[in-house]
DNA sequence: AATTGAAACAACCGCAGCTTC
DNA sequence: AGAAGCTGCGGTTGTTTCAAT
């Protein structure tokens, strides 16, 4: 059995918004040591959170290399562009946008992504074109498709390779799906190592 | 100015997969 | 081999902000 790599203890963590002297201590903590046991670290940083809670804080808003502000139009285009071939698979979508965090992705999905997708009379589960007529109802009249963004028709690419680790250069869509509707789809999905700072719990 | 509903964002929960023993 | 711990991911929910009425 394996040793836990501190002493288990259960506490009952703070949940709901971090404060900002909780976010230097996390900070502070990881600037001194680096990620890693995330179990241990809130302990060890003074913290009265989850493992988990300190993990995601980080991760998402505190890293520094974060890119914080508006999602450009070439971002939302390689996102839809990704979703289409990965599905809903945020963390490898991420990967390929840096600065952004799997987190921001999903949640632009949802709040921005989807509906402009069902606005063009796209499904957003699997990019197929919805039969005419389908859903068009909610463009509004005279309003055209956003700039920088492509016509969809045609975007058949089925995600069962998403399911595999295997994403890289070579993964291409099965016979008789196409995505000729991306001609600038040029995507390295070598999943790189990330430079991790190793730490020893 | 107050109310209400929608949109956007932040955080939590549960689960799967990997690692360790 | 399998049980248990840990981490990371994706789904979901809660909260805040903003615009419309």
């Amino acid at each position: 059995m394996r040793k836990p790599c501190c002493k288990k203890k259960e506490t009952s963590y703070y949940k709901g918004a971090w404060t900002k002297q909780e976010d230097q201590k996390l900070i502070d903590y990881i600037q001194k040591h680096g990620e890693g046991c995330w179990r241990s670290l809130p302990q060890a940083a003074g913290l009265v959170r989850s493992g988990k809670s300190c993990r995601l804080r980080w991760v998402n808003y505190l890293r520094p290399d974060l890119k914080r502000g508006n999602i450009d139009q070439d971002e939302e285009d390689l996102i839809i562009k990704l979703h289409a071939l990965l599905g809903n698979r945020w963390s490898l979508i991420a990967g390929r946008l840096p600065g952004r965090t799997d987190n921001e992705v999903k949640n632009y999905w949802n709040t921005h992504l989807k509906r402009k997708l069902m606005q063009m009379g796209v499904d957003p589960k699997n990019h197929h074109l919805r039969q005419p007529g389908t859903n068009l109802s909610l463009v509004p009249k005279n309003q055209k498709i956003a700039s920088g963004t492509q016509d969809w028709t045609g975007l058949e690419c089925n995600n069962n390779f998403a399911n595999s680790n295997e994403v890289n250069s070579t993964t291409s869509c099965s016979e008789g799906n196409t995505v000729s509707s991306l001609p600038d789809l040029n995507l390295d999905l070598n999943i790189g190592l990330p430079l991790v700072e190793e730490t020893q719990c």
